[in-house]
DNA sequence: GTAACCTTGACACGATCGTGGTAAGGTTAC
DNA sequence: GTAACCTTACCACGATCGTGTCAAGGTTAC
């Protein structure tokens, strides 16, 4: 059985168990089950695990952004709705972004990465090396 | 002066003028100013001020999300990795989406579009017809 | 010049998010 | 068969979101 139960993907991903469940209600990663209702991550969510957390420290996002990305991304009348919203941007010439916005999102930033520092430490990192 | 003042643009988009100021922090419908700083709403912001509203009531969005959207398709960089990242679903024959997240998604459009009701009449509607 | 309106900034408050814990009960491995 | 692990479902708690209100001061219209 090349998968891990939760508390081992949790220990090999650095993310608690808590949050794979989390993870996996916004639809991010949903590992198979076993017949019992185990939840069974294989290699290829365990990677995807890791990469997420890459994703949302490089960029500051937060799960649910990514969780709304994908929502985006599988319905089809969502995401043209709101990007025509978004084209449809009223005649600005030379659109300079409001100094507001710019350091607001870099406070927000900030504080995303100084929690991802707060957290790495707390990333353990042994038991089977299933990747 | 074809433009209207924030407390004006509230009154004919249903925002609050509390709200308008918070749009603009997100980026996403920004006037242009006076001299002296006050806004000015063009017939191009109250249009959008006004469809702003139906995108968020038809799908249940949050402005969070529709600024989140606003941000990945101005920054190449964000929108890559997070496609690149959704992309990369971990092969899953017939993807079947968690039941769990579908009514946990209905739920959320539920509370949302009864939100949107209760909000509706107090969407009072007279002054200038600038549009 | 003054009344009515606008600006930013602060405090507030309920709802949701991100997280942890705990309880009651089923599953797996040996 | 039993110890160790898993499941779902709750309660909790600080942080952020969405929103209102108020204060101190500048702007606009007449």
């Amino acid at each position: 059985m090349d998968a891990l139960t939760i508390n081992e993907a949790a220990e090999t991903t650095g993310w608690s168990p808590r949050m794979l469940r989390y993870i996996e209600r916004m639809g991010l990663v949903e590992p198979e089950r076993s017949t019992g209702g185990y939840r069974l991550y294989g290699p290829g969510e365990l990677q995807r695990l890791r990469t997420l957390r890459g994703l949302l420290d490089e960029h500051g996002l937060a799960l649910g952004e990514v969780g709304f990305a994908r929502r985006m991304q599988h319905d089809d009348a969502l995401r043209t709705t709101v990007e025509d919203w978004l084209e449809a941007e009223p005649s600005r010439p030379a659109h300079v972004p409001a100094d507001d916005w710019l350091t607001w999102e870099q406070d927000k930033h900030e504080r995303l990465v100084a929690e991802a520092a707060r957290r790495a430490d707390t990333t353990a990192s042994n038991l089977t090396e299933t990747l």
